[in-house]
RNA sequence: GCUCAAGUGGCGGAAUUGGUAGACGCGCUGGAUUCAAAAUCCAGUUUCUUCGGAAGUGUGGGUUCGAUUCCCACCUUGAGUACCA
């Protein structure tokens, strides 16, 4: 009876699926565990062997959770609203709820295939209609919350409402948008019903506005900043550009406070919560309010400095607000550069600078983002003929303008200290402005000096001989007292932009009337995505839906109808409000069904009363483990915490974070095979150009071998002379259409034209080259010894059909192997189909987790895969012989004790700290142990199957029922580890010499210090280190190690 | 540039409080079995060596009786981020 995993593998899926093994209870004795991935977009590509890797370690440990007596949530679901399946429908027509559903299917059959213990009954996909019902929920109370500074938490907006009602905006202390200005009770009863929603808008925390956000034309939709990178496209790498538009955003500014200090309450990677506290981006400092002055002011100084009043002249009075992290340094201040596209300087630049000005402008616009960034090196600005007034020395500073100013970022203008800040530095430098200095002892000749902690403040009136602490706290509180500046936290992070113009999303639950956006209530939700003919922009650049006919709301029946009903695609002027309006065209992003989707898991019977049912939410409470992927660290993570946030403060959840303890499995690479093509070159001059012409023949490709040429061209006479024959005869006669074809450069076939086949061939002796470039092959072409097969790359592509292969002298034809990232396109993906076919899940699971630390990338290696797969075979053949069971009642030795307790205890110990990869090596060390103690023990195979049933289910829970248990082995509790078995009486003692280790001395470890050293000392061997020498010190660790010193 | 992570045999990697470096597996070498192959089993496999030993965890220094482990400087690689005032 040998180990057939592939009946045992079906047999034991199929019992799962039956028995529903892995359902959770939501009520349980128990106590509970939730244990979460982050669930898959269903690509149309299926899995490869990569992306179980961090399902089957959450496995591993949801299933040993319940071994310890846990009630374990374990889900699994779709984020199945996507590009690609829309990207599919506008090629093909294709509905792209239709390919969702096919690839689903595909990604069902390939996981249940690995044996994962996921409780399939609660599912979640968010494109279905019944989840998004409550994504739409969700955005609808945070269109109804504004977030109150004072209670620092989201508040329903009815309660704005009031207060605005009873006393105006005075007293309010919200997040709210930067223009929002002052009214009084009497001012919000006068209002027309638009202007009250318009500035209720500017408190929302979800909001209309016009913003400029990153628009890609290549796939007609916005894109979040997390989804450039290097300023293109992260799907498909296309151009972006900036553009206004009226977009839902998301004010997660509200939350920048929390979403930082929440980091210090969770189990995370430094590096993740590095990652998002650089996304967050907080810098403490101060505002500094600059006065622009008048040239009226400017003469001023220049007559009587001592005589000069701050009396502004109003009508060209303006202000210049700044931000800055060093207010300390104010008195080195020397000028200050605006951004170009700062809305002040087209007002205060003075007629003779205007010109430079706006041409300047208009170079900096017509530059991408991307070249801005590129192109850090170049210094470049311009000077406005403004000044400012320095807020204490009351001396005139230029303003200038430069494009190393962010218009994004704080006010988009600087107080430039170019003693303190490289960049101002440099500015300065270029354009020869000067640089006071204003630290005490400090060379500032090369550089600028940006340390704090050694700073003392100099040439800086009452700040001189001060630290910067205490420099930085009077500065801000002088500048409070002349009411031109406060202490102020500047934060990074930016609202998010909510909309995106494609079809493959939720639809908002919003409605227009007037131009201002209605909520529809909560009971007529879902609003569900309308059919459209095209899943392409309109014409107009309208999304998607756009082109939808029935998508607008009748408010009398509270149904989506006909658009041509709608009151404003009627005569609007002439007839009477019908109380049928357009619907919004935008769906929402990506993230927004993956914000919450952990919560709808802990619904067991999927009830529609709520997102998930009260007492779900209080007994699942929030995921204790999360494994994923670390390319979601600012974008999913945040977003995530964010929302649940915004839950927790209106009620409807009871946890301020979403994901207790998170790991990012590392990606597994793929091990490319690269095969080398001769290029051949006909290397000519002509018109005194050196022309490289590449020669279209028949492709050659060469063996690889340490000695191949790589970079460069080559002149090889063999092959040359080669060429030359296969040109002489293989295409006779030759004529200019043939050379056409053959070398495609008019030029040259010119010039050839006259000659004869002979003469052509005189010509282009000595002037053939060659070169060898690589490309990839698929790597399911080449075996374990990095052999091509030959005939299969000729079939693979119609192009290589007559190619040429230069084999090695013993005929084999090897191929180059480097590791990169898996992907189609590289043709290294390893698909796990074929693994489970070939030596089943389990030896999957193993391997997977055999590779490596989890968190680390590491290159996948099918090769190897034989030793975790022999592996199975030795432990079946512990269990089964050749005629059956030999598992019996014997009792266990002390070996064989020794051995299960060492496991336990180290597998358990791996497991809580997520080293699975120690514990495959665990398990092969107690298996082949017991083999060599001839182990037949129950009593020692039977626990040793629950130890390894985590990592390898299917096995061990045909072995657990062969050896006569009929409950699953998933219900079987963990053994317990008993010390006392491996209590030794004996340590084998390293001998060391100055630390390095020579001998080994068997002594028992109830000896004492001293006989210790006495034993050692006698040792034959110990003389012969010491070779006559007084040792100057022994160092005796009882139990651990002896060292003698001399 | 900044931040983080990492550098150990031919390869993946192990060494969990500073205490026997290279566990486990792949690959490779030799052997057994076989008509042969696969499979299986046995032995060996860091380097050098005068076969006694000696050196050795990116480089250089330091702390220590003792360092892959701790400290300092540097080099290399990977990941993230970027004119953030």
């Amino acid at each position: 009876m040998s180990y057939h995993f592939n009946d045992i593998e079906a047999k034991w899926q199929k019992y799962w699926a039956e028995n529903q093994t892995f359902k959770a209870s939501n009520t349980s004795d128990k106590p509970k565990y939730y244990v979460l991935d982050m669930f898959p977009y269903p690509s149309g590509a299926g899995l490869h062997v990569g992306h179980p890797l961090g399902y089957i370690a959450s496995d591993i440990y949801a299933r040993y959770k319940r071994h310890k007596g846990f009630n374990v949530l374990h889900p699994q679901g779709y984020d199945s609203f996507g590009l690609p399946a829309e990207q599919y429908a506008i090629q093909t027509g294709q509905h792209p709820a239709i390919t969702t559903e096919t690839n689903i299917k595909t990604y069902r059959r390939q996981l249940d295939q690995i044996g994962f213990s996921f409780d399939w009954s609660r599912e979640v996909r968010t494109s279905n209609p019944e989840y998004y019902k409550w994504t739409q929920w969700i955005f609808i109370q945070l269109f109804n919350s504004w977030y109150n500074n004072n209670s620092n938490k989201a508040e329903n907006i009815s309660e704005l409402i009031k207060i605005f009602k009873a006393e105006g905006n005075a007293n309010i202390n919200a997040v709210c948008d930067d223009t929002v200005y002052s009214f009084s009770a009497e001012d919000w009863n006068a209002y027309t019903s638009e202007e009250q929603q318009a500035i209720l808008l500017q408190y929302r925390l979800t909001y209309l506005a016009e913003t400029e956000v990153n628009w890609c034309p290549a796939l007609g939709t916005v894109l979040a900043n997390d989804e450039i990178v290097n300023g293109v496209s992260e799907r498909g790498g296309h151009p972006v550009i900036r553009k206004k538009m009226t977009q839902w955003s998301m004010r997660i500014s509200a939350y920048a406070e929390r979403l930082l200090q929440g980091l210090e309450t969770i189990d995370w990677t430094d590096s993740l919560k590095e990652s998002q506290r650089n996304w967050i981006g907080k810098s403490v400092g101060a505002s500094v309010t600059f006065n622009v002055m008048s040239s009226e002011m400017l003469k001023q100084v220049q007559h009587d400095k001592s005589e000069r009043h701050s009396e502004l002249d109003s009508e060209s009075h303006h202000t210049i607000e700044v931000f800055t992290t060093r207010p300390d340094t104010i008195f080195g201040a020397s000028f200050m550069t605006l951004a170009p596209e700062h809305e002040l300087v087209s007002k205060i630049t003075t007629d003779e600078q205007k010109s430079e000005v706006e041409a300047y402008i208009l170079a900096t616009s017509k530059r991408s983002e991307r070249d801005r960034m590129a192109d850090v090196k170049t210094i470049s600005g311009v000077f406005t003929g403004a000044y400012a007034e320095h807020p204490f020395t009351k001396e005139p500073i230029p303003i200038w303008i430069g494009d190393y100013v962010l218009a994004g970022y704080g006010t988009g203008a600087v107080m430039s200290v170019p003693c303190g800040d490289q960049r101002d530095y440099d500015f300065a430098k270029h354009f020869n402005i000067p640089i006071p200095n204003i630290f005490e002892g400090v060379d500032i000749s090369e550089e600028a000096f940006a340390d704090k902690d050694n700073t003392v403040i100099a040439n800086s009136d009452f700040l001189n001989g001060l630290k910067y602490k205490k420099a930085v706290k009077t500065a801000i509180y002088e500048l409070e007292k002349l009411g031109q500046g406060e202490g102020k936290t500047n934060y990074r992070l930016r609202d998010a932009v909510f909309s995106r113009q494609r079809y493959w999303g939720e639809p908002f639950p919003v409605y227009y009337v007037n131009g201002m956006p209605q909520m529809i209530e909560a009971k007529h939700l879902p609003i569900r995505l309308p059919e459209v003919e095209k899943y392409l922009p309109t014409e107009t650049g309208e999304p998607p839906l756009g082109r939808a006919d029935v998508w607008a709301w009748d408010t009398n029946t509270n149904t989506v109808v006909s658009n041509s009903l709608c009151h404003s695609a009627l005569d609007a002027e002439s007839i009477e409000d019908n109380g049928i309006y357009p619907l919004e065209l935008n769906t929402m992003p990506g993230w927004a069904g993956s914000s919450w989707y952990f919560f709808r898991y802990m619904e067991d019977a999927m009830r529609d009363e709520a997102f998930a049912s009260e007492t779900a939410l209080k007994y699942w409470e929030n995921v204790d483990l999360y494994i994923g992927g670390s390319e979601h660290a600012t974008g999913h993570l945040l977003y995530s915490r964010f929302w649940v946030k915004f839950l927790k403060d209106r009620g409807f959840v009871g946890v301020e974070e979403p994901f207790k303890k998170l790991i990012n499995q590392g990606m597994i690479l793929g091990t490319s095979a690269f095969v080398y093509r001769r290029i051949t070159y006909i290397n000519v001059v002509n018109n005194g150009l050196i022309r490289w012409i590449p020669v279209k023949h028949v492709p050659i490709f060469k063996s690889f071998n340490e000695n191949l040429f790589t970079d460069k061209s080559f002149k090889d006479e063999q092959a040359e002379n080669k060429f030359l024959n296969w040109l002489k005869f293989e295409l006779p006669p030759l004529h200019q259409l043939k050379l056409k074809q053959l070398i495609g450069d008019d030029l040259l076939v010119d010039s050839l034209n006259s000659l004869s086949n002979n003469e052509i061939l005189d010509f282009l002796k000595g002037k053939i080259e060659f070169q060898y470039v690589k490309l990839h092959a698929d790597v399911s072409m080449v075996n374990s010894s990095d052999e091509l097969d030959t005939e299969d790359f000729k079939n693979w592509r119609a192009e290589f059909k007559d190619a040429e292969f230069i084999a090695e002298e013993d005929g084999t034809f090897k191929v180059k192997r480097e590791v990169e990232k898996m992907s189609k396109s590289k043709y290294n993906v390893v698909n796990p189909d074929n693994i489970c076919e070939q030596y089943g899940a389990d030896s999957l699971r193993l391997y997977e987790m055999f590779l490596g630390p989890l968190e680390q990338a590491k290159p996948w290696n099918t090769a190897g895969i034989t030793g975790v797969h022999g592996f199975l075979k030795k432990l079946w053949k512990l269990y089964v012989g050749e005629n059956g069971l030999r598992v019996n009642d014997a009792e266990p030795t002390k070996d064989n004790l020794k051995t299960l307790h060492k496991t336990i205890k180290k597998v358990e110990d791996d497991i809580e700290n997520f080293s699975f990869n120690t514990s495959v090596s665990t398990f092969m060390i107690a298996v082949n142990e017991l083999t060599a103690q001839k182990c037949t023990s129950k009593a020692i195979l039977e626990p040793l199957l629950i130890v390894l049933s985590p990592y390898a289910p299917h096995i061990t829970e045909e072995l657990w029922s062969q050896l006569g248990n009929n409950q699953s082995i998933s219900t079987a509790m963990f053994p317990k580890f008993e010390e006392k078995h491996l209590v030794e009486s004996s340590k084998n003692y390293p001998i060391s010499f100055n630390g390095k280790m020579r001998f080994t001395l068997e002594l028992p470890l109830d000896m004492s210090k001293d006989d210790i050293e006495a034993a050692v000392m006698a040792h034959d061997k110990t003389k012969a280190q010491l070779d006559g020498r007084e040792p100057k010190k022994v160092i005796v660790v009882p139990g651990k190690i002896v060292n003698i010193v001399g």
